[in-house]
DNA sequence: GCCAACGTTGGC
DNA sequence: GCCAACGTTGGC
């Protein structure tokens, strides 16, 4: 099993709207590296979600890969935002997976917090100017946010 | 609103 | 293939 962290706008998506629809389909990463992680997601893995934009910024929730990468519909749609005029439907640019929500954090992880913790100075969200959407995590990083975050020891989950 | 850190684009 | 210009992200 892998683990990863995704960013969101909860202004636009929230970890409390993926609890409420129970699975969604991750769509709008438009990043070469970050799909490129998308598709390597497994069924099973573990994700970390992430608000990005809010006050504060931080951790909010567990998520797990339901169904593993595949065409982003969106990107064949002209009239939705994340349109990509490029993309063919036999060879297409962008993907998705499905995500399933696996539990609130008891107490939401701050990016301040993860700051200070020396074990998670080289995840990838606290490095490269913040920017990737999608990011690998080691497991004892995930570890470490899940306590800090109150699901403690290993987060019994599912 | 500002700005640093990137990724992307396009001229050459 | 290089690189300057530009656009975007996202914390502060």
């Amino acid at each position: 099993m892998r683990y990863w962290l995704v960013k969101t706008e909860p202004r636009c998506y929230s970890f409390a709207d993926l609890q409420r629809d129970k699975v969604t389909f991750w769509d709008g990463v438009r990043n070469y590296q970050a799909r490129n992680f998308l598709r390597a997601m497994k069924r099973g893995d573990k994700v970390l979600v992430y608000h990005s934009g809010s006050k504060p910024p931080g951790v909010a929730g567990i998520a797990f890969v339901q169904q593993e990468s595949y065409p982003d519909p969106t990107q064949f749609d002209p009239g939705h935002e994340h349109y990509d005029p490029r993309s063919k439907q036999e060879n297409p640019l962008w993907d998705v997976v499905d995500l399933a929500a696996n539990g609130a954090l008891p107490e939401f992880v701050s990016l301040t917090q993860l700051k200070k913790v020396p074990e998670l100075e080289k995840m990838l969200i606290l490095r490269r100017g913040n920017r990737l959407s999608v990011t690998p995590l080691e497991e004892g990083e995930f570890r470490v946010v899940c306590a800090l975050g109150g699901s403690s020891p290993s987060p019994k989950a599912l």
